[in-house]
DNA sequence: AGGGCGTGACGTACACCGTACGTTCCTCCG
DNA sequence: CGGAGGAACGTACGGTGTACGTCACGCCCT
């Protein structure tokens, strides 16, 4: 019946794909098994429980993260093209960004990342102290990003949008977001994004700690 | 046997309390209500299910957040002290803070750091879409630092430094994080969220968008 | 060739979870 | 005094993670 003969990897992909498919708190140890049509039980041969399971969700949507650095171009563009691969995760694995963002990993698949943001921003002149600092800046500014793109739909929901209802707002008590509720309801997070990476990047760019003239 | 007459408010502190003293996930309906002394489905009176008491969770840390806003201050003054204060409930309420950031809730006590957020940056002379913009990317920033700071400990652990072990990196692989492995063991959350909140505030000030001269 | 053994799939069992439902009791108002 | 409404409660159901014991199969070594 089972042609594949049950792996962690199939493991993990049947819960990408449930996790994408029905959301996070869909996932049980039943519920996967009988998506792979397979004991509850089994799954224990190959993952130790469900956390290392959910681990390893972590991990598999982490790694297929497709970074094309190009060590020649301008450090900004090195660094913009890393934050707009990182971001692509939300939009290919939307409900599984939760996971990726609040399960910190200490394996290969994050720390290559963490390599490249390091050798990018050396060769942008700051020495390691530095370059630590304004990775753990440009990480905290993403992960609050894709936590805000994915956190509106916790697990389902009917797109909720304008969860600010301009109906509801008191004027008096909340005079700029009653005049701003429109802006506040809607958001374009593409947009957005940009915007902050292109104000980080200027923001480092004329950093004092930077060293200028370096590659 | 039980003084107090049992209500939302003594349920919600109950579970404020819960969650600091064993986690997150400690939490359960039966678990509460054994702590207050009281039957399980005698908290479904005043709480209609246990995701509305997680949100009365966040809404009670966030209404805590002491916000002694100066509208006579610099600007910049203003967001530092409002961005501190923010900070400040990863510290008081570090295992709530999770609930806080994760739940988007649309009552009051969400809204009031928002007005007092956007009144704030009308008056370093943005517009209101540009106060949106830079409100969301502090937001961003915040809520990614504050995750950062409470997420190494998602339930319980000790302490657990040095998630990144020297030891089993291959410098050839990665050689940045090898080299600057011990900066990245350890993180001064303080001085980190400092270094990014100042990294803003002048990224802002000098940001085209905004009118000089204003407050 | 045959026996031992490791491995993986499986079923059962347990403690716990959220909560729907029906029951009891106490209080307050007419 | 009697009725009504709300609050506390107990029971029950379907679901959860996983510890434990059992079984069949393939490989290796004698």
């Amino acid at each position: 019946m089972t042609s594949q003969p049950l792996s962690r990897a199939r493991i993990v992909a049947a819960a990408v794909e449930l996790i994408e498919r029905e959301g996070a708190d869909a996932v049980s140890m039943r519920r996967i098994a009988s998506e792979l049509g397979v004991g509850v039980m089994s799954l224990y041969n190959h993952v130790p429980n469900k956390g290392a399971l959910l681990d390893g969700v972590a991990e598999s949507v982490l790694s297929e993260i497709g970074f094309t650095d190009d060590p020649e171009a301008h450090w900004s563009d090195r660094v913009r093209m890393q934050a707009r691969a990182f971001r692509q995760i939300a939009h290919h694995y939307p409900r599984c960004t939760m996971l990726v963002v609040s399960r910190q990993l200490h394996t290969d698949a994050g720390l290559l990342p963490v390599e490249r943001a390091l050798a990018t921003l050396r060769s942008a002149g700051f020495d390691g102290v530095d370059a630590v600092r304004v990775l753990r800046l440009f990480i905290a500014f993403i992960v609050g990003s894709l936590l805000r793109e994915v956190g509106v739909t916790p697990t389902f929901a009917p797109v909720h949008e304008a969860a600010i209802d301009a109906e509801k707002i008191d004027p008096e008590l909340f005079p700029e977001v009653s005049a701003l509720s429109e802006l506040l309801g809607s958001c374009d997070h593409e947009a957005e994004f940009a915007f902050g990476v292109e104000l980080l990047i200027q923001a480092i760019a004329v950093h004092p700690a930077r060293r200028e003239g370096t590659r």
